[in-house]
DNA sequence: AACCAGACCATGATATCCCATAAATATCCA
DNA sequence: TGGATATTTATGGGATATCATGGTCTGGTT
């Protein structure tokens, strides 16, 4: 299972190329070659990326929802219509497209943040508000990984 | 089931490299190869870790949310994103990145404390209040370990 | 010509590999 | 039993590969 964990963060070129983290790209292991895919993240100013194979999966989960439903349709305009597909460079780069650098309001940095199965890219400085936001919401709300059959830890 | 247990500290070289013990090691048996995932703990000044394969359990279990969910998206940020995966090197050893030496102020030398399924990574000094206080408390408080309810695992 | 994306090459920093050593432990065998 | 020999561990250091980053060149589009 593909997993992207820690957070990096690059240099975003004056081309809009930034390197995505090195074990990111070793995650997508023999996959690397389909590239991932980005679009804007609905909840926060940030992109959120995943593997190319698995936007069929998305696909799927979205025939949950009533066909013909607004949600679904919201859904799939939000995800599918605006998503981008990019390919690395030979150095393991990709190129964000403007629209993009500006919906995350990167500058001269970009953060990635390994999230399991999918990764976001945020400026470093709306990251770290993220990031304690995050935390507070573990904590006050007591969010726990829910168990598996035996019960963890 | 990887047991980690007795505590042992070990040199920091100036390459921010340590050896995790032996019988650490040999507690992962096999799935050593996959190394093991090291993140901050919340309620001490120390780091802790377990073995790979429990990262995708954690994985596993995340799915279950719906995707995009506020509950998934803080938890994973809170998890994923603030842990590191570190492999062995042909001695043994791995390298701690160098915002986790600092959170868990280690010096020269870094003691490793087996927990059961997960070990904690302490400066030498600060595990011996540790120590000191999680004594008194099982004294104090007369705490016991629960019966299991078996068959589980 | 001006522009842009993509391929390619160059570089410094750093992580990783590989070998050497020393101490501790285990193993063997007379 | 004891004493010699091998293994395992922890540790250090130098060589090598990888990573992130910047730049250049080329071909296609406008």
């Amino acid at each position: 299972m593909a997993l992207f964990i820690s957070t990096f963060t690059n240099r975003l070129d004056r081309k809009g190329r930034v390197s995505v983290p090195a074990s990111f790209r070793a995650a997508l292991g023999d996959r690397a070659h389909l590239g991932v895919v980005l679009f804007r993240a609905h909840r926060h100013a940030c992109l959120e990326g995943f593997e190319w194979s698995r936007m069929e999966e998305i696909g799927r989960r979205l025939e949950h929802f009533d066909l013909f439903s607004d949600e679904q349709d919201d859904l799939a305009t939000a995800i599918f219509g605006e998503s981008v597909h990019l390919h690395f460079d030979g150095e393991g780069r990709v190129m964000l497209p403007e629209d993009l650098i500006e919906y995350a309001g990167l500058g001269e940095q970009a953060t990635f943040v390994g999230l399991g199965r999918k990764f976001q890219i945020w400026s470093p400085q709306a990251f770290a508000e993220r990031k304690k936001a995050a935390h507070e919401q573990v904590r006050e709300r007591r969010l726990t990984i829910p168990a598996g059959r035996e019960g963890a830890e």
